[in-house]
DNA sequence: TGGGTAAGTTACTCCGAAGTCATATCAAGG
DNA sequence: CCTTGATATGACTTCGGAGTAACTTACCCA
């Protein structure tokens, strides 16, 4: 490749980056994907990136800034909403398949199992979990208050549940590429109805 | 350290390097462990264990294939004692619990995400897997052919949500270490009664 | 007693990926 | 026309971890 500009202002540069580079994380993972890698999928040179994000973390944050932000107003959006019980978990999930049709990599990126836990990365990670757990918390909180249940515990576990179970019906999802939102928003309806309607 | 042998047999060296494997994999992750780690954990030097395994893998392969035999045999003895829905969930996290209490460390190595998904760990991998979805489907299933639903697609995610709801919970367990087996079979026995029997 | 073999180590090579340095091109303004 | 700053790259260094070559010691047995 021809050394010298291309006329790309730095701004347009970093978007196009971040963008790759949310695709290759969310594909690939964090530990599977290095920057020559992002760097050769976005047609740049690997210095670029470092003179842009200076280092390989410093590129995942704005990625994972970027991803979070949006999975996550996703979900306090429809928690707003006001739903209980079944109803919000449906409609939570519902908006969350939404979502990620056009992009489903943004899943895997937030929660990449291979990303560091240490500096600015952790950081972020634990910010966003935060809001998650507060999320989640209140969500399942009625459901023990139900029973006369107040184990702080109890409840920790339970959203703990709450949360993989939601977790892993949208890696179900991610997994049969030819389902749609809406026949997978009612595969959730039905299981959950026969979670708590049944026996 | 001096050269020359000790006089300890292959087979009880093996057994020892095997044991401070299966602990540090378990406790670091088979990515964040090098040889070199467990062949000073073991107190000996790192060309034994490429001797005794040939690489990083072939051990791995005994240390996994160790703990996943201790685990899975677990769960299909509780399986085989033909409770059914609730009552057999329970059972099968009891015996989780007892048989993880002296070396909680064996749960993250068998299901540890940074594990190679290639050659011969991907085998055993999988093949434990199998095993573990043919126990799952089958605790799971009537609680759809109760409901008369016998779509195969919302078998195989209810089967996923259960198998991480156990996940879930037994990682609960390993992250609150001041819990006996008892008091957190307790536990999930509430959190599943409410589950089922509530709203 | 001396040679073969099992058990063991030191000191190396090799490789991939993070990160850096020096340099090149272009556009704009004096 | 010529300098300056932004955009860009090829070629390099560094580092950690996998894997190997060559050597050493102790024991057993003819």
């Amino acid at each position: 490749m021809r050394t010298g500009t291309k006329g790309v202002p730095r701004l347009d540069r970093e978007a196009q980056i971040v963008a790759v580079a949310c695709r290759r994380f969310g594909e690939q993972g964090y530990a599977g994907t290095s920057v020559a890698d992002v760097a050769l999928a976005a047609g740049i040179s690997k210095p670029l990136i470092y003179q842009y994000f200076g280092s390989k973390d410093g590129l995942y944050v704005v990625a994972l800034r970027e991803a979070a932000a949006v999975l996550v107003a996703e979900i306090e959006r429809t928690a707003a909403l006001g739903a209980v019980g079944i109803e919000r978990a449906v409609l939570t999930l519902d908006g969350m398949f939404r979502v990620l049709e056009p992009q489903p990599w943004l899943w895997r990126l937030v929660f990449d199992p291979s990303a560091p836990r240490t500096g600015e990365v952790a950081e972020v990670l634990a910010e966003h979990e935060e809001r998650l757990v507060v999320l989640g918390t209140d969500g399942v909180r009625d459901l023990l208050e139900l029973v006369g249940n107040d184990d702080p515990d109890d409840l920790s576990a339970l959203r703990a549940v709450w949360e993989n179970a939601f977790r892993t019906l949208v890696g179900w999802w991610l997994d049969h590429p030819g389902t749609t939102p809406e026949e997978m928003t009612a595969r959730c309806e039905r299981l959950l109805a026969t979670l708590f309607g049944g026996s």
